[in-house]
DNA sequence: TTGTAGGCGTTATCAG
DNA sequence: CTGATAACGCCTACAA
């Protein structure tokens, strides 16, 4: 079992290493006899060609990888598999690679990428707040999608696909407004960090605003550092928190349908109903939102045609048909029961 | 930026490639001057070594890979972490791969020991029914975690943890009829291939069985094969279907706590009340089924200690401090609200 | 402490 | 159609 190589192969067919090099690789010019002898004694002695030996000699490889952090966001499982059809039919590979919290995508994509010898590269999730200079070493076409972004980038640094969160989140709010409700409670991420939680926030404040609506901070809530965010928990803990300050609102803004799935439970603990007593939004538009009891009013993130778009547009890079594309898409307010008007 | 070497870095500094070497690998013998200059021209010109070559060159790396099928089942979210944590805190590094579906897991880890050198595999989901000598070909220490198997193996095969699903299976069916349930529905995966569904499947058959009770075939539903499997829409496909067939029945148990999200909203779609009317209870254990409401009856399986089983078993065989371990262990069963003595 | 050279397992080039 | 042989980029004796 230690370690069989090409070149024992080669000896136990008597052929050169090439021989079996090109049986292996399906190559045309090759004998079709002793091609089928090669793999014959290729199965019998499970011979299994080193990738690092080959990702080293090759240039070439077609294989896409998505790196995407935060793998444990649900919102992601359907992205990934579309992902994965779509780079299938196109005859690449595809390469899931997780990202830590604390990891840097570019960093950990440039090791790849050398590695791998991938031919693009799709990021998934996150943050992005890299300077040009540090997008310019990706020397390998690459999307963004559904990562948040501090800056609005023009086209000539990357691709990126997502929604307008500013636009949606603001959608929500104005949504709620319109329903008659004045104190809007949120619950976002720490505001000390860029992410995305600051962008849907923002998006929040502008409703407010426009609806003559002045923001209290006392309804304005962030997930708790000490537990996992975006977390079923961590929207259950704050909301009931909220609860028992006894501060005054009618709704609940959770910039994402985790933390609205918690909130709704700790309002239902509480012996409150939904929407009667409280209304509650999410984000996100995952399965969850919509078979929830009440199904919860969300923003649904068209993600078939985001990861669609996502591929399409990195192929396009590939092959030089065109230059950076961005493409934002509308996402769709999905009314549940968990919202109604006052 | 076109890719750099060593030997472009060991030109830059005027040394050999050696001495770069070291110095990337934290070698003690290096002059401490040469050492920090040579790291500063790596800064400079973003020199990242290359993997593969590596790799190639390396006979053993200090990495355990988690090789999972099944990544979007957010039961193994929770265990990600807890085996990336614990595999972090022994300083290897952890590597997770997703298996497809159709893959066979096996030969996807055959190929990985060779290209990183692995020093050790956790198989995490999916359904082992591959024989003894395929097995065999693994000459690196592995562990099968939650993994569903056709035959129970023996300690000389092979380590695993899991819990027991025919006596959770059985438990939680149990619990149902001593609560006065004669006519249970379940809802499982298709009964013609080697799947934990069946194991779960035969649980319920035998719970009947000892309950006296006759197992009906109007009430063994199983998923459909058009939807895709363990989802909340396959759930409440197949409740509304059973709800419509007027077929009698007084509780469901469904094989996991999604596929029980989904017959819960169905149930309250039809207008119908859970646990008046019907009982639902779950398998797995997710925090879904906790905060749905109502709070969903499951068998809860223990995540952590699942985790942190397979990660010293690993070990104990890595450095062959023992010989292969079987760990099952017990699942917890949840009372939730949507049961209730009838 | 540092440099040189050989080899890790493949693939690709170039003669045969 | 087939077989040497030179890379691929790195690590590691061994020598200096």
């Amino acid at each position: 079992m230690s370690t069989i190589t090409i070149k024992d192969v080669a000896r136990l067919c008597g052929v050169g290493v090439s021989t079996v090099s090109r049986a292996i690789n399906n190559h045309p010019d090759i004998n079709e006899e002793t091609k089928s002898k090669i793999m014959e004694v290729i199965k019998e002695n499970n011979y299994i060609p080193n990738n690092s030996a080959r990702n080293l000699k090759r240039s070439n490889s077609r294989t896409i990888a998505v790196l995407i952090k935060g793998i444990s966001n649900p919102f992601f499982s359907k992205m990934i598999k579309i992902l994965d059809r779509e780079i299938q039919s196109k005859k690449y590979s595809f390469l899931l690679h997780r990202v830590d919290d604390k990891e840097d995508e570019i960093d950990v994509a440039l090791e790849l990428i050398k590695e791998k010898r991938l031919r693009g590269i799709v990021f998934l999730g996150g943050f992005f707040t890299h300077s040009k200079e540090k997008l310019a070493q990706l020397d390998v076409p690459f999307v963004l999608s559904t990562v948040g972004m501090a800056q609005q980038w023009s086209k000539d640094v990357c691709s990126f696909v997502a929604v307008d969160d500013f636009k949606e989140s603001y959608k929500m709010v104005d949504y709620l407004c319109k329903l008659g409700h004045r104190k809007i409670a949120i619950i976002t991420t720490s505001l000390d960090d860029a992410s995305i939680g600051i962008i849907r926030y923002n998006g929040y404040l502008q409703a407010l605003k426009d609806n003559g609506i002045e923001p209290e901070d006392a309804l304005i809530r962030c997930m708790k550092e000490s537990i996992e965010t975006y977390t079923m928990e961590n929207g259950y803990v704050v909301t009931k928190e909220l609860l028992e300050s006894k501060e005054e609102f009618t709704a609940i803004f959770a910039i994402s349908d985790i933390i609205a799935i918690g909130s709704c439970k700790a309002i239902l603990d509480a012996g409150k109903s939904i929407p009667n007593d409280y209304a509650v939004a999410g984000f996100d538009g995952l399965d969850y939102a919509s078979y929830y009891n009440p199904s919860i009013t969300t923003i649904r993130q068209p993600v078939e045609e985001i990861a669609e778009a996502t591929i399409k547009i990195l192929f396009d890079v590939i092959r030089k048909k065109s230059d950076h594309q961005l493409r934002v898409f509308p996402a769709e307010l999905v009314v549940g029961q968990s919202t109604k008007q006052i």
